[in-house]
DNA sequence: AATGAATGAGAATTCATTCAT
DNA sequence: AATGAATGAATTCTCATTCAT
């Protein structure tokens, strides 16, 4: 049986395709993309029926990325704020040690491009992360929704990665107040 | 000496460009908003010299426009809370009045069109409002820089919109509890 | 009676529409012209109906202006060869004097812009110097038809032209030389 | 490995754009050749990145073939003068053989789209003309430039293939007429 | 008559996608 | 499956000319 499309090449255009679309926006040709990855340019439509499924894919596996970054090594048995504060860790130092990939996520969540079917795919898969947050934050007397805690914690994480990258002398600062700001946003 | 240059007409423009970047991305055919302003394709170009430099401007004035919800009215003789609490409500306001201009913002943003010179044009603009909140918050125990707070601000606003809008029933219980979030975030 | 036309502005655009098509090509956009002649963009075509016009008539002025250098001056006294030495001189002169116009006289020649009427035109002005042309050489053994002859006399001094231009320092030389073969190419 | 570039293809587009050309001058719609060649509007800019790139490769083209058709069957036993005059005769051959294709260099000499580095190529190519022409005309009393004696007799075998154009009858006489007049002007 | 904004038909490219090899 | 040439619709911008002022 096997498909004899090579794992490789499918990977090699993923990865292109990010690296262009971070220097080059959405608009980036799928020329240039086939280029970077070492295919033809009809290869690239052998792998990937349109550039939008290309699109629609890479958001997939970014998402994905970011969500398995997240959840490694969840410390279970710590307190709450520690676990919570892994989370946080988790997706701070995914983002800043992926600047690309956070830039093409950007600029897909923005684009018209990304189907519905795409994105409500990712919110499932972030699903047991919300969950997550529940238990953490679901004990306090105000009742936040998860999914808006969830998008909290994102927003401000976000925030955290973008002035550690303009400030690298200040990170530990910001990571360190970032989470603060985080946790009384959220619990008090 | 001729027909002077219509404000009207470039104001079309203008509405035209965001409605259909809105809708399209920022890759919208300007033909299509030319169309959408009444005027003929190249009437555009009289107005602004490339698409970049629309864009740009669109830009600008979308940040101005915020810029100046968010001053207006602003009750300099209220309590601390109060006043922020006021800039949070003018924003917030703006955002769900106008998802179109949020939602071009957004995209503009992220795009490579935007010049380094118009980034920083808005930066400059927004120096009040941060030294405003600065003075807000400043003389807490924990000290965040102000560009951060205002981020902070900016982020948490932009998430409360997103979910105000999603679920308009509940709006008045995101814009409370967004702001309670952003106020225990930056005061504690 | 009286036309309220200026002939000035008549002449700037002609001036400008001269230098601007000897750097641009035959090509170069109406608006520059009139912008370099310092008059509006729609002015050009009330002394001009067509773009095709103001070549057609700038075709016919630069034809006009050489053949009146070359005729100023005519020395019928002298003998034969001094006479048409003259010819010689007036028409390099005129070239290594005006490079512009002769740059533009070469693009409007083989452009499809000029019409058969105005070459005919031409032509008919220069009917009185083929015909001295036709005396001055008339009466060697070889009969060349005297169109033949001032059309190597142009030809020839084209080229004599173009080297002096571009070997300032033996310009003396070639016009000399030039002429010399020209003398020789048409009488022997 | 896919389909190679046709040669066939490149040579109907290159043959199409001097057509083309030809009847309506430099400013001739990329589209328009296109369609003469019988390719798509997209694939004549996969032969050639721009237009102009188009325009120097048929400068080069045209100004080699000249310069082959020139060369060719030189016979270098014969004396001075008939070697000199096949010379002649290949040259106004082959203007007399390719209205069009005269007419494009003539275009192209003149416009301003044909790169120094283009100009310069077809200088060295004719360098070996040059030689050829010193040679001939080398041992007269007058010394003239060899690229002036070129020059002269570019311009007179131009001038002559367009009498003979404008007079298929007298077309003998003026070939030899032309030669006569060339004879004499560089050897005496 | 003078002005310059308005017009819209092109113009040269670009690019996702198809298809012959 | 892989290649890259071929396609032609779409895109931004230009420009001669018209027209309101």
């Amino acid at each position: 049986m096997a498909r004899p499309k090579s794992e490789d090449k499918r990977n090699a255009i993923l990865a292109a395709a990010i690296q262009v679309i971070a220097e080059q926006g959405v608009g980036a040709p799928t020329a240039k993309i086939a280029q970077l990855a070492g295919v033809a340019e009809g290869t690239l439509f052998t792998y990937f029926n349109t550039k939008d499924e290309l699109l629609n894919q890479i958001y997939l596996d970014l998402k994905t990325e970011l969500r398995e970054a997240v959840s490694a090594g969840y410390p279970k048995d710590e307190v709450l704020k520690n676990r919570v504060r892994h989370t946080w860790q988790a997706y701070v130092d995914w983002g800043v040690k992926s600047p690309q990939k956070r830039k093409v996520l950007a600029q897909l969540a923005v684009s018209e491009r990304i189907s519905a079917e795409t994105k409500a795919a990712t919110t499932r898969a972030f699903a047991d992360i919300n969950a997550m947050v529940e238990v953490s934050t679901g004990d306090g007397a105000r009742k936040l929704p998860p999914a808006f805690v969830s998008a909290i914690l994102s927003s401000l994480a976000e925030t955290t990665i973008e002035f550690m990258a303009r400030d690298p002398r200040q990170a530990k600062r910001y990571i360190d107040s970032g989470f603060e700001a985080f946790w009384n946003a959220v619990t008090h």
